[in-house]
RNA sequence: GUGGGUAUAGCUUAGUUGGUUAAAGCGCCAGUUUGUGGCACUGGAGACCGUCGGUUCGAAUCCGACUUCCCACCCCA
């Protein structure tokens, strides 16, 4: 088949038959933020290309040379969003949340844009949960969103994650560390790898997690953040470490966590896995305190973490974690002859109006095949209607696990069937006596 | 942006040292007599062999470029 052209390079589509594990996903996470007072907000794909310059960084990789930045028909230079954060904390300005109860928690579950070389793990379109939480600047609530996302890990059966924490300190405090980073890789230019040599002037913090062995040697003896914080940002960051203790959140602390995105300060944080491939990292954040001020606010704080969703569920798949099924097809309505098959349509109707799932020939098959069909979808029951049925207000049906067949009256067919799926339910969860005699009440009710 | 690998039906693959209508399994559709799924059998649809160009009487097969997807660097979720 010649198409006229494929899917942009790094993007994917969902399809039905894997779309379930996304939506599971996805619905856990909503559930979980809600449980923990953050509420969904919702930002455009796109913003002005300033806004990230302005918090992402304009010295960052991201802002460089990831963006899918353009000019509009009025000449305005846009871009699509490479993160979630940025579209935040501009809505929140934008509407005086501030002026709201603080703080301010916000969820949002949606896709991300960055023009970077696919490989596993990594898309130009992914979608990321993150949470913001505006205002707040005690420990506890690092602590908060760092306990939301172990809690969604945990909900959803992932294993082997490690939680790396790491304090970047303050603008102030950090500056004095960056000089003395510098003078002492300075030391050790010559051994230091290319890049490395390059990262000593731009951002000599970068060194610190270089994977190359000789660099990595070189850092381990470099001096070490934590030792030139500043008395309140050192107090902040054994707090949130009580904090992760009293919640029994196992982490461990790992100088060498250097985010990529300029706005973050004192606590940064990274949930990673080594199962999925080089782009481990499945969770990333931190607090930003400088933020909001940077983008015309009142200074305020705030902190927040972005989780991929992809790289989630390729977890999940590499673990062979357990997803739900999805909702199977209560019934199918096999019909043969004109009335039957506008009976079968009327009906699928009132089944579903009722919350059951109903289907019934919408392609034109034999009796047979639409029987074949109903096995292929995973139809729970399938129930047959001809000019017969049509005549002994009857209808039969079939339970597609054991084969077994019985009949029901056709005009209470709705009814009469909703109590077996109820009975069905109730028998997988081992109903107890009482509620099944109460059921085969109900049951005797209008069935033959 | 830099490397390495890859490309044949929807999917997974076969295709001999270049040689006629490119093959199989799965999947899909239909049939196996009249109104009943799973199993089996039979048949059918479905591929400009990633694209363009070159070599050749002749290319899925050889050469080149480009592209895709995969993996790593880089960076990050």
């Amino acid at each position: 088949m010649a198409l006229i052209t494929n899917a942009i390079k790094g993007t994917l589509d969902l399809l039905p038959k894997e779309s379930a594990k996304t939506q599971y996903i996805e619905s856990a996470v909503r559930e979980i933020a809600e449980n923990f007072g953050f509420y969904e907000m919702r930002t455009p794909v796109f913003e002005h290309t300033e806004l990230f310059q302005r918090s992402v960084g304009e010295t960052t990789d991201v802002v460089q040379k990831e963006m899918y930045t353009f000019s509009d028909k009025g000449g305005r230079s846009i871009t699509l969003r490479p993160e979630g954060t940025a579209g935040a904390a501009r809505a929140f300005l934008e509407h005086g949340l501030f002026n709201e109860p603080l703080p301010q928690k916000i969820f949002y579950l949606t896709s991300c844009y960055r023009y970077e070389k696919p490989q596993a793990g990594r898309l130009r379109e992914f979608h990321q949960f993150g949470v913001e939480s505006f205002g707040a600047a005690t420990p506890a609530a690092d602590a908060e969103i760092i306990s939301l996302a172990h809690q969604v890990f945990g909900y959803l059966g992932v294993q082997n994650l490690t939680l790396e924490i790491n304090s970047i300190g303050c603008p102030t405090c950090r500056k004095q560390f960056q000089e003395a980073l510098k003078t002492y890789f300075e030391a050790h230019r010559e051994t230091l790898c290319e890049t490395c040599q390059s990262r000593l002037s731009r951002n000599p913090m970068r060194i610190l997690d270089c994977k190359s062995p000789i660099c990595s040697e070189v850092a381990a003896g470099a001096p070490k953040i934590l030792d030139y914080l500043c008395d309140d940002c050192r107090a902040h960051f054994e707090a949130v470490q009580a904090y992760l203790r009293a919640m029994q959140i196992d982490y461990t602390v790992n100088p060498g966590i250097v985010r990529g995105l300029d706005y973050y300060t004192r606590t940064v944080f990274e949930f990673v896995s080594n199962e999925i491939g080089a782009q481990g990292t499945v969770c990333g954040g931190g607090r930003y305190d400088g933020l909001l001020e940077e983008l015309g606010g009142k200074p305020m704080a705030a902190c927040g973490f972005g989780m991929g969703i992809e790289r989630l569920l390729l977890l999940m798949e590499a673990q062979n974690t357990p997803f739900p099924e999805r909702k199977a097809c209560d019934v199918y309505l096999a019909s043969m002859g004109e009335k039957a098959n506008l009976e079968a349509a009327r009906l699928a109707l009132d089944l579903r109006s009722e919350g059951l799932s109903a289907q019934f020939d919408t392609f034109g098959r034999g009796l047979k095949a639409q029987l074949k069909y109903a096995d292929k979808i995973g139809a729970l029951y399938t129930a047959v209607l001809g000019d017969a049925e049509l005549e002994s207000r009857k209808i039969q049906l079939k339970n597609m696990r054991d084969g077994t067949q019985s009949e029901l009256a056709l005009d209470e067919f709705t009814d009469n069937f909703q109590s077996i799926v109820i009975r069905d339910a109730m028998s997988a969860f081992d109903a107890p006596d009482i509620g099944s005699n109460a059921l085969s009440e109900i049951l005797s009710g209008g069935n033959a």
